[in-house]
DNA sequence: AATGAATGAGGGTTCATTCAT
DNA sequence: AATGAATGAACCCTCATTCAT
């Protein structure tokens, strides 16, 4: 057993399990879990349909690996940010949301919200995590953002959680749409959704705000 | 052959392509089009199998049917209504959205988003279907009244794709989300749609209009 | 629906798991259970693949059904003509096992034996079924038997489940040679089963027997 | 290298396919060969799946020296007893198969009955094996010295081979129950294989003697 | 010699579709 | 028009066997 030869093998099987969790994530999103077949996700993922199974046990598995994979809370990281947050608040929601953004939107995990949108109602499980791991904590952060915005004076005192779904139900719908209806044709060219989650942010804070003067302070 | 049996036979056969449409949205929502079985669409309408494909020459052909039918421009009303609307623009917004809500969110047409979503990458040609009767119609009809808003000064002069989809995203996302993990958990238990709709459309319009004595007035 | 035609169609379903089990039954005693595919039953059977499915949900229900079918008790008519029987015990052994012999040895049910043997450990509810349907009430009714013979001073008073299975063993014993090794050469070519039943029943009977004159009444 | 590592080493090596040979037969016994993995064997000996393959080409190789090697006739040593033997020929039988039994039945070999008739279909090789091997020279063991009783006129003259299926039958069903019926339940918790075939026997002889003088002495 | 990752043919099972009734 | 038995292509998964290390 010398080191390099046994190390390159080993290499080879640690790098699997990711190579089939992208290929399945992609074709998943893609076709739908059903309609995909075990032998695809290998090959795309450039192995054959029985090291698929060396690495999870059923295609099931494997759909559920996926989205445990991705939706291991990537929110931990705008609360944390927010915590740290100085001035004002309409400044902090265009940080986060931009943030979060450019971290999910134009990576693979944009395509997670539209795999649990498809599969939900036939793995149930499946609900259980994404409310914990993802709707659960988004809507804490955002609600405590807005929450703050309130208590400071900042923001008219609106129902909390109307506004959170005002904020972000449109950024999790480009996600899905980018996925499907998106994927097939070319609407909208000259739509550009990274401009748009500045501009809706922007025109849910003017919707906030509670003063002429504080609305030209966000303006600016 | 008495005229009650032939009657209600003749009223029978008619409503079977309906019935078939109605039990094969349903399922097609629930559980997606490939892990449907075409025996299960025939038991909920309560025909045999057989007699599906007397009615609709493969699964495939039912699931555009099904869509086709529900994508029949519900958004003619809608234009009817903005074009005869007089007074305050924010007034013309709020009843738009409350009245396709109405019609749609709680009907089983809220469906056909989460279907056309799920199943577009497959079968392409709804892509193009969609464009024309639902989203480009949608689109025009809401740029057009937010485009009445800014001409007459009420708005403000914002860039006004961005404000379609500030408006409109949240609502396909619910009716997404009523198909999807909302019939899983019992998220939100004080969360109203309806209720949204509204306290969405203000939020919106109080970021839209230009000056506080508007604002003032699209409050009343 | 006119009674000529619905009637052949119906005749051919009702046919349809005879048919099966038969073809099931030739070939998991020729082959094993493992080594049997579906298809083959079903091809065996003159149906396809799917047809097999139609009517057996898996192939180890099959598998089960197969046995059941064949260990529905037959001895329960051996039980009855032993009540029945007057006269010397040794020829109602005789008649039993004869007629038993005539019953199972020569018709395709001799392979059951063969098919429990090769099949319970891996599908261990077998064993129970087997117990409760053939061996319990076989030893019981050749218990009972012996024990007529004992009582009545015919037999010599030796130990009851010793003489059962001296005169059970090499019944089943041939049963399962029968489908095994005997199928596969022409070894002992004189060997004549039929001949070989009367021949051993002799010669225990000659071995229970008390005196010489019962004995000699015996060979008669 | 030291002796004793390299000494240990070659003296695993050269049990590598007896223990091989050991876990096969376990697993093709209790499983059937069909249904049992090549790696389970290999687990069970210890070794890894790759390791079986540098011993036996394939399963199917591994099936067969399995049951070569349990074949290489154990007779032998019966009728090297059988012409020592003086006094009553059926003493002689007691000996002899009491002593096979307790070479057999206790030992692993006694698996090998049931390996055979569950294998013998698919290998037919397998057949003129175990009849050169086992079945010709057992028969012939026994047919010699139940014709030396019949010659000595200690037995009456029945037919030989009649009465040798009668004697060794029943052995062979016992060996074969063991590992089927008699491994998946606690039938007949009374019953003592040991005793069973000084009784059977016991029962044959006294059935083939010819003066109540001579079952006397058998008796004693 | 030994390992165990990888392969891919093979077999169980499902289900869209057909067609005799 | 309606049925539902039958079909067989397709797909999930297993496992004997290979081979790079």
């Amino acid at each position: 057993m010398n080191d390099t030869t046994s190390t390159s093998r080993r290499r080879l099987k640690e790098a699997r399990p990711q190579q089939l969790l992208d290929a399945a994530l992609e074709l998943f999103v893609e076709k739908g879990f059903a309609a995909t077949r075990a032998e695809e996700v290998a090959q795309r993922a450039g192995v054959s349909k029985g090291t698929l199974y060396l690495y999870y046990p059923s295609k099931e598995e494997l759909l559920k690996a996926v989205i445990r994979e991705h939706l291991s809370s990537r929110i931990a990281a705008g609360a944390a940010a927010a915590e740290q947050h100085r001035g004002p608040v309409a400044e902090l929601l265009r940080e986060v949301f931009s943030r979060w953004w450019l971290e999910v939107f134009d990576s693979p995990t944009s395509g997670v919200f539209k795999l649990v949108i498809t599969e939900v109602r036939n793995f149930p499980e499946i609900a259980e995590f994404y409310l914990n791991e993802v709707i659960r904590p988004a809507e804490e952060l955002v609600a405590g953002i807005v929450q703050r915005g309130i208590h400071s004076g900042e923001f008219e005192s609106l129902d909390i959680p109307n506004v959170v779904h005002s904020l972000c139900l449109p950024m999790v719908m480009l996600c899905v749409h980018k996925h499907s209806v998106g994927a097939c044709t070319e609407h909208r060219v000259g739509f550009e959704p990274h401009e748009f989650v500045r501009a809706h942010v922007d025109l849910i804070v003017r919707g906030l705000l509670r003063t002429r003067g504080a609305r030209r302070a966000a303006a600016a």
